[in-house]
DNA sequence: ATATCGATTATCT
DNA sequence: GATAATCGATATG
């Protein structure tokens, strides 16, 4: 296995743009006391601060997105529709509150805990799938809440929850309007791996 | 295969 | 009191 290097606390603050593009083919890393969670990430969301109608900061700072206005590198983590915690990064120098959402990952090491979290069987490839394609999903394989690791510092190995790069590289990006927002629905903010099966959302191929 | 709907609660008006 | 960066179950073609 590759080596895996935490991102750098620079390689976050910038625009959530950039920062969202980059971040696909990165890893995603839980550190447990039994073992590690890894996942690449193929799918995320960019959500650009105050300017944005679509972001949790456009009505300013408040004690729930404070993390969003802090320093870059750290988890906003919300809970929503009484059910589910959502990932994001906080981007851009401190005090501008850009972030970029999480939405799937693709599983690589741990994934029978992973598993166990979702409370699922692996049987079919639709199971699989099921597995961590989607924002809600993703954070309950990797045991992700808001008590837990809201303000976590992403840019840390030293962190339970960080970002790593193992080198990966990446074949193609597509780019779509974000998913389940009304406000500012129409930008073109959602990037995902071309063609890759973890991707949320997406039909499963017929037959 | 797609469509619709209920769950359930922190947060903000 | 209404809403929400979702999910899974159920209904229907």
């Amino acid at each position: 296995m590759a080596t895996l290097r935490p991102l750098p606390r620079a390689f976050f603050a910038r625009d959530p743009r950039r920062v969202a593009r980059q971040l696909l083919g990165k890893v995603l890393v839980r550190r447990e006391q039994h073992g590690v969670l890894t996942a690449r990430i193929v799918e995320v969301e960019a959500y650009l601060g105050e300017r944005d109608p679509a972001a949790h900061a456009s009505a300013g700072k408040t004690l729930r997105n404070a993390v969003l206005f802090g320093p870059p590198g750290h988890a906003y983590i919300y809970f929503i529709y009484g059910n589910h915690y959502c990932l994001n990064v906080s981007c851009e120098p401190e005090g501008k509150a850009g972030s970029v959402l999480f939405r799937a990952v693709e599983p690589l090491t741990g994934i029978e805990a992973m598993a166990r979290s979702r409370g699922i069987e692996l049987r079919s490839s639709k199971d699989w799938r099921n597995l961590t394609s989607g924002p809600g999903r993703l954070c309950e394989a990797f045991g992700i809440t808001r008590v837990r690791d809201n303000a976590c510092d992403l840019a840390s190995d030293a962190s339970s929850l960080w970002l790593g790069d193992d080198g990966c590289r990446i074949r193609g990006i597509v780019v779509t309007p974000r998913v389940g927002i009304v406000k500012a629905a129409d930008k073109p903010l959602r990037y995902v791996l071309a063609g890759n099966r973890f991707v949320s959302g997406l039909k499963l191929r017929p037959k």
